[in-house]
DNA sequence: GAGCACTGC
């Protein structure tokens, strides 16, 4: 009793719980390498329209900088700060709530801090700082592509080149010339060193564009609705020519207006020193050498101080996983024991969780991850860091039309990010599995995304909100011509663009949808009076668009297991209609979902997104009017209904379908490519008149993957 | 009879 009414007593005197918190998160600001640069980074931005600023992980710039402007008086509005991931702009929203010891989000209507993003927007009326991902600063400007309510866009992470922040970059260019009334400025931070594309990018002047930005926000009823569909030939047509007539006769407005000021800023991390180490000469069995310096490191280095080795794939690293296991086995008593976790985003929660749980006594920890570890997630207590030089990299090959994961060389910056992963804590190592020779002809950054992508959605995105000559589009990297016209051909053929090669009014709506264009299309369609099944697609379109429902299984108990469950769900016309019944069946389950997603070998996890992607999707085709029932048919087993739903993915997928060759093989209509039914598909090994499939893969051979049987007369009819 | 690096609306 008496020690409680002393410290009360002393609280009275001093301050409070809440303001001590607060001096000492101050405390923890000022020390931030930032802190000291918040006078030039106030100055330099009444004087500039831009500030590049780059800094390392730990600078603060991402909790600090729009705080240090939001008195500023030309920052009336709000501020935006992008990120490229839900995590990271929740986490930081919090953080800065706190430093400023205001309520979160919608928690209260005082609240000046909050964030957006997909299926949790938490703001309130007077939020002034607003962290949000870069696809919903994008979804927001089909409201207004102006971004009026805000004074100033933060874009953070710029190095990482998602297509999203380069659309952004894109967009904010064409904004500082064109938004007169409401003056804004930009913020542009990235980790790397390659400031210098940013600098020019902002200093020179903006091609200007078709349509003003600012005029964009077009009734979607001036346009006439349907199907309106241009020319189907590979010919040029008329949107482009059109377009960069008029490009080439608004020039001559665009000199009125100024050359925008860019200013640079630099801010350095806070990192402890990695000593780096080579190879002295290649190595040919990477997973021997792998695993020969673990143990070197394990045996030889103090505790404390865990690994983290950087693989290419979920495959690799469960043979690895093994083979350390049982090497470790014949450690003798004196080392310290050795504790292997896997981590790659196809584990479950609860596994990925395990890396950052302490390791137990006398244990050291070897992480054994994919590229998760070099961006999306940092692992605590990491002193090594041993480096394969390899990832998987994604490719769109153009003229295929086809998505390829191939095992690539990193970047230098890449390697780099991997070596800072060792020196979060405290000094370490990077063991670098390679020589340096390889590193120094190591490309200085990786690809960005936009040049490795179906471009189909990027180019929607720029004509809904108001590009209209996405030629003339400002890229920060502008993509090969022929990936654009790829694209402008295929949204032409889904109807999303009218011939002239402007946004139809289908086009609008499918740009609406948190999906690819094809499958925006798919929901159109199905929304039609004569198609009638928009829920069912719903359902399966959302399948579709998560990571796959069904779990992976690697033991042959277990696939035996997998096998007759997922019989019981299967359906003889394929992948989709099996797709749908899963859905049906695990909504229609009551008691505990999670028990029938384990009885049935399916993803707990990815059945829930399903499920948000499903609510969302209604939500949105209620609001467009689209939904003609409430209720779905009784069952996915009704052969009319099945028709249906098929059809609607031909319209989306036209060039996704492959007839029975005489040879057994399937040839693609277009093209006359080979393709394989994936070993995944309920199909597979199934000879069938005619296939459609959702994803044209290439791994040892090309595979469809997500595969329906449909009859050549629905193709006939659904294409015309 | 094969695989799925990682984000995001």
């Amino acid at each position: 009793m008496e020690s409680n009414k002393s410290t009360k007593r002393k609280r009275v005197d001093e301050k409070t719980p809440l303001q001590q918190k607060r001096v000492k998160l101050l405390e923890g600001r000022k020390r931030l390498p930032i802190w000291q640069k918040q006078n030039e980074i106030r100055s330099v931005l009444r004087d500039h329209d831009v500030l590049v600023l780059s800094g390392e992980t730990g600078s603060g710039k991402s909790t600090q900088v729009p705080q240090f402007i939001l008195d500023q008086p030309w920052c009336r509005g709000k501020i935006a700060t992008t990120q490229p991931r839900r995590v990271a702009a929740i986490s930081l929203a919090r953080r800065v709530a706190e430093e400023m010891g205001t309520p979160l989000g919608s928690s209260s209507p005082a609240s000046k801090v909050g964030y957006s993003v997909r299926f949790d927007e938490n703001t309130s009326p007077s939020t002034r700082i607003k962290y949000l991902t870069e696809g919903m600063l994008l979804q927001e400007m089909l409201r207004d592509a102006t971004m009026g309510q805000y004074s100033c866009v933060i874009v953070d992470e710029v190095h990482e080149r998602s297509v999203n922040v380069d659309l952004i970059l894109g967009f904010l260019k064409l904004l500082l010339s064109t938004r007169r009334d409401k003056p804004l400025k930009v913020v542009v931070m990235s980790a790397t060193a390659d400031v210098d594309s940013l600098r020019r990018f902002f200093s020179e002047r903006p091609t200007p564009i078709r349509s003003a930005i600012s005029t964009a926000v077009t009734a979607d009823t001036v346009e006439t609705d349907g199907n309106e569909s241009g020319p189907e030939s590979e010919a040029s047509w008329d949107g482009l020519s059109d377009s960069e007539q008029h490009r080439a006769a608004s020039m001559a407005e665009d000199d009125r207006c100024s050359e925008k000021s860019v200013a640079y800023c630099h801010v350095e991390g806070r990192q402890y020193p990695v000593l780096t180490r080579y190879l002295d000469s290649h190595s040919d069995d990477i997973m021997e050498t792998t695993l020969h310096r673990i143990f070197q490191i394990h045996c030889k280095e103090p505790m404390p101080g865990d690994l983290l080795v950087f693989m290419t794939g979920s495959d690799k690293i469960l043979d690895l996983q093994k083979i350390v296991e049982e090497y470790a086995q014949n450690l003798t008593s004196d080392f310290p024991k050795l504790l292997v976790l896997p981590l790659f985003a196809a584990l479950s929660q609860a596994a990925q969780q395990r890396p950052f749980q302490p390791a137990p006594p006398n244990t050291r920890k070897v992480i054994l991850s994919t590229n998760i570890a070099e961006t999306s997630v940092t692992v605590p207590g990491v002193r090594f860091v041993v480096d394969t030089g390899m990832a998987k990299v994604k490719q769109f090959r153009i003229r295929l039309g086809l998505d390829s994961l191939l095992v690539k060389q990193i970047s230098k910056s890449s390697a780099d990010q991997r070596k800072g992963r060792a020196g979060r804590e405290a000094p370490g190592q990077c063991h670098r599995l390679y020589t340096e020779a390889a590193y120094r002809s190591m490309d200085e950054h990786d690809k960005p995304e936009i040049l490795r992508c179906d471009l189909s959605a990027a180019v929607l995105t720029m004509k809904a909100r108001g590009a209209d000559d996405v030629l003339g589009f400002p890229f920060l990297t502008p993509p090969p011509r022929d990936a654009m016209e790829k694209a402008l051909l295929n949204l032409l053929q889904l109807g999303a663009l009218q011939g002239t090669g402007r946004i139809s009014a289908l086009g609008r709506k499918i740009a609406r949808l948190p999906l690819t264009p094809s499958l925006g299309r798919v929901i159109i369609e199905a929304a039609r009076p004569e198609m009638d099944c928009l829920l069912e697609v719903i359902d399966i379109v959302a399948c579709l668009s998560v990571e796959s429902i069904w779990l992976n299984v690697d033991t042959e108990e277990v696939r035996e297991r997998a096998q007759i469950a997922r019989q019981q769900l299967a359906k003889r016309s394929g992948d989709h209609l099996t797709l749908l019944a899963a859905v049906q069946a695990y909504a229609a389950e009551q008691s505990d979902r999670r028990r029938w997603a384990d009885d049935h070998l399916i993803s707990h996890r990815a059945m829930q997104s399903v499920m948000d992607v499903r609510k969302q999707l209604t939500a949105q085709c209620k609001q467009a009017k689209l939904l003609l029932r409430t209720t779905e048919a009784s069952s996915a087993s009704d052969e009319g209904l099945q028709e249906r739903v098929l059809k609607c993915f031909l319209r989306g997928f036209s060039g996704n379908v492959a007839r029975l060759c005489p040879d057994g093989s399937y040839k693609t209509f277009i093209g006359n490519q080979t393709v394989a039914i994936h070993p995944s598909s309920v199909l597979r090994g199934r000879k069938l008149e005619a296939i459609l499939y959702n994803e044209f893969v290439y791994t040892s051979k090309a595979y469809g993957r997500n595969v329906s049987a449909v009859q050549l007369r629905w193709f006939e009819e659904v294409v015309e």
